[in-house]
DNA sequence: CGCAAGTATCTTGACATCGAGATATAAATG
DNA sequence: CATTTATATCTCGATGTCAAGATACTTGCG
């Protein structure tokens, strides 16, 4: 079982990074086991967590909480009349009913959402989002796109493309087999 | 400028995912934009998400939660005595000092961690693992790496090996330049 | 030596999230 | 139809996180 990424001149072809540092401490203290596995998702997750402060940062110049930037494009990309009901923006948020239904009262209280009861099915709500909140989140999208240049200007258009591609690979069991 | 993975037949590569719905709204709704970046890093947002789920899991089985297994793996990679000061863990788990605080607290509390005076700077504490400490993370960590592995078995070996490449290249600047 | 600036940690209060259960309505079954 | 099962959303209590500021100690410089 050959392992990649063994003694790789990481200075001559690039930066080495925490996970690296963090792998080369599990094999030294865990010899036994292959840790191969947190090459990948360690760095998805520490990746990610990076992400989200950034993105909080580049919010705040638009006023924005990244969870109001969710909900508010989740509405935004279903196109006029801009509204979903609470369960679909579950599914694209991925956080649980009780947390969506305070956001809602939040971004409601807030003047970028309203609730309409949904005509098809008296159980359900509709979220809608107002003019305002249209505006904001077209806003706070484009901010959000330039930053990210930023960060992935790292890579090449080709390696981009081939990042994208793999991850996908990962996140499509997650999204079509109902996790 | 030309786009990578439009009209791609992903029913025969393999399966498309939410952000592949996600990024194709976008096009349809705000068509003067390029969403591009978004191919990429909402899917690291969203993978890290789905994965936080899934460690949960894992670790429920071990009476751990994820926070708690990352303070006490960051203390287990140390090696002996395990032990880190406050500072130290925080870099390495992303989180403020404050949240630090409390996690080292509810781990002494639990008495898997204790805080020692620091000999060297009487500013200073230091973070040790106890003994059950260490096996609760041992444990913990076996049963994370196996359920990563389940997750990565849909890539191939190479294909694992150029995904931590391409991330690494994305997270070194936030790990090496302090953000 | 003595003071200013820096560093390490902790405290506090506000707030967002989760999970479990409650309520109301809809769909399926016999 | 009546009854069961499933669905959609909301309520509520507990908890973890953050940001800002407080405290205590250390280091650098004149």
């Amino acid at each position: 079982m050959k392992r990649l990424h063994i003694d790789r001149p990481l200075t001559l072809i690039g930066m080495e990074d925490e996970v690296d540092r963090l792998v080369a401490a599990w094999r030294r203290e865990r010899p036994d086991l292959d840790v191969e596995p947190l090459e990948v998702l360690s760095r998805v997750s520490r990746l990610a967590r990076h992400l989200d402060r950034a993105r909080r940062l580049a919010f705040s110049e638009h006023g924005l909480e990244p969870w109001e930037f969710d909900v508010l494009t989740s509405l935004r990309r279903a196109g006029a009349p801009y509204q979903l009901s609470p369960g679909q923006l579950l599914t694209q948020t991925l956080v649980t009913s009780g947390t969506m239904t305070n956001r809602i009262d939040r971004l409601a209280k807030k003047g970028l959402v309203e609730r309409l009861p949904d005509p098809s099915d008296r159980r359900g709500v509709l979220v809608r989002l107002t003019p305002e909140g249209r505006d904001r989140a077209d806003q706070a999208l484009a901010g959000l796109l330039a930053q990210e240049r930023a960060i992935l200007a790292q890579l090449s258009q080709s390696q981009r493309g081939d990042l994208a591609g793999l991850l996908r690979q990962l996140t499509a069991p997650f999204d079509n087999i109902p996790g």
